[in-house]
DNA sequence: CTTACCTCCTGCCCGC
DNA sequence: TGCGGGCAGGAGGTAA
């Protein structure tokens, strides 16, 4: 479940260990990832830069820009050409440094996309539905209130929604709610001005913080490259059902909000 | 326009 | 020991 401060990982990760490399042939394993036509266009360009738009990956390829969601599981190795390759890698691209970037995702859910190169991210095809990432200076009350508007759904679906603020997922919206002291269902048409330009700022001050940690790792997720994060190590709330909340003690609980599964601190959480 | 539900896909865990 | 069912969830699609 790779979210904004992973993919900020995999994007620092990336840049780091390959930096300008051309990719040389590419062998796409499982057709449905990609468009009919992409590994005869991606090969023979050179990466020229690495960024992120909320969970996306994106590949500045000179006149081509290649862009990845890695969606549930999807990560990024970078391997010899000897070594094995496993059941789940399911894009392989050889480089002219001799190695191979292979694309792995277990459940198949990535997908990865080479567009003409626009001077807005916003403007790609696969973002239509995409809002400003959290980071974006842009981002700001009245934005948010404008994207709020006759919207009756409730706090944690709002975090959750890629449409308004993107790179949000599952794992830092309990964390955002926890460190908000609002209740998940809180409805979102309740809050003031002054919650919603609190939202910003925690939700900033979180995520910066995982990147600084690398991101999180539970369950099966490792940001790739053999990079693990820590701030799992930092989670209040996700990922600690029937566990002391730090705060007050208070049994931290679990609750299915908007289908995800949800944990906050009925004590230190209050339904506004 | 909104929200609710289904789908994609595999591994894991639980109960029998 | 093995097997079936349920669950996990990001986001796109469809239905209401």
């Amino acid at each position: 479940m790779p979210e904004l401060a992973e993919v900020e990982t995999v994007v620092r990760t990336l840049e780091h260990q390959l930096g300008q490399v051309t990719i040389k042939a590419c062998q796409v394993l499982y057709p449905r990832m990609v468009e009919a036509d992409f590994a005869q266009r991606i090969i023979n360009h050179t990466i020229q830069g690495y960024s992120r738009h909320g969970k996306y990956l994106i590949f500045d390829l000179g006149d081509l820009t290649w862009i990845t969601h890695l969606r549930m599981e999807g990560k990024f190795y970078i391997q010899n050409p000897e070594e094995e390759i496993s059941k789940h890698v399911h894009i392989i691209l050889t480089l002219d440094n001799g190695l191979q970037l292979r694309y792995h995702d277990t459940r198949k859910f990535g997908r990865m996309y080479l567009y003409e190169p626009q001077s807005d991210v916003l403007a790609y095809p696969c973002m239509k539905n995409i809002g400003y990432d959290l980071f974006d200076e842009r981002l700001d009350v009245t934005y948010l209130k404008n994207k709020l508007l006759n919207k009756k759904t409730t706090l944690k679906q709002v975090l959750l929604d890629q449409s308004i603020i993107a790179g949000i997922g599952n794992i830092y919206s309990d964390e955002i709610a926890f460190a908000l002291k609002l209740h998940p269902e809180t409805k979102i048409n309740v809050l003031t001005d002054d919650d919603l330009a609190k939202l910003i700022e925690v939700s900033r001050d979180i995520l910066s913080r995982a990147i600084e940690c690398g991101g999180t790792t539970i369950r099966s997720y490792t940001s790739s490259l053999g990079v693990d994060g820590r701030f799992q190590l930092s989670l209040k709330v996700h990922t600690r059902q029937n566990l002391p909340c730090f705060n007050c003690n208070t049994i931290i609980k679990k609750i299915v909000v908007g289908g995800r599964g949800t944990y906050y601190c009925e004590f230190c959480q209050i339904k506004k």
